[in-house]
DNA sequence: GACCGGATTGGC
DNA sequence: CCAATCCGGTCC
């Protein structure tokens, strides 16, 4: 099995062009218990300084955001709600804190490990595994040990999908940010048309 | 040092 | 529909 992460360049654009392009590409995670992986489906950028939904508008730099500051190409990791993680990949270069938050993927390997760690009642129900942010991290086994980790290496990446994903990209408003004002209507959220794995939204 | 709320989820 | 659960940000 060859792994092959998408080199620096990929990442070091703004955040609107990685997420569309992030669609259809597969998510990888090299951890002691196994390998996983996913074809990433759905996706949101969040523009840094000068968006609202963004944790880092307002050129905001603490502890959590320090890592969008460093050269697109790593993952921002955060708790949400107190319970869940959500991945982001950073993008830009240094200085520039973009990133784009990972919505869903659609399971590729390791999908017994992905059923153990989200200890489903009905295992059946592979939808269920990563059809959310909270959910594919932790399906992924993705948690605050990766915040910071180079997307460059080959512990946590994302490459090229050898599966074929077929469907063109849906292109929608963001979810969940009710916050952010006039934000909320612009339309930076990438989705895979039909996939069963995104997320269902009523527009 | 206190208080507030969230880029979510699953159970009722 | 709503509780869970805790960290970061804000304000005092």
């Amino acid at each position: 099995m060859v792994f092959k992460p998408l080199s620096r360049k990929f990442y070091l654009r703004d955040s609107i062009q990685v997420a569309r392009e992030l669609i259809g590409k597969e998510l990888v995670h090299s951890s002691s218990v196994g390998i996983t992986s996913g074809v990433i489906v759905e996706t949101e950028a969040y523009m840094g300084v000068t968006d609202p939904a963004s944790h880092a508008f307002g050129g905001l730099r603490s502890k959590r955001t320090a890592v969008m500051y460093l050269p697109g190409g790593r993952a921002y990791i955060y708790l949400i709600y107190g319970m869940y993680n959500c991945m982001n990949v950073t993008a830009q270069k240094e200085g520039v804190p973009e990133c784009v938050l990972i919505r869903a993927l659609q399971p590729v390997r390791g999908i017994e490990i992905m059923q153990a760690r989200r200890g489903l009642k009905n295992p059946e129900s592979v939808i269920n595994l990563t059809n959310g942010p909270g959910k594919l991290c932790q399906a992924m086994g993705i948690g605050a040990d990766l915040y910071g980790a180079d997307l460059c290496e080959k512990r946590l990446f994302v490459q090229e999908a050898e599966i074929f994903t077929d469907g063109e990209v849906g292109v929608s408003r963001r979810l969940n940010i009710g916050y952010a004002g006039s934000a909320q209507d612009f339309e930076w959220r990438f989705y895979l048309k039909g996939n069963p794995f995104v997320t269902k939204a009523s527009f």
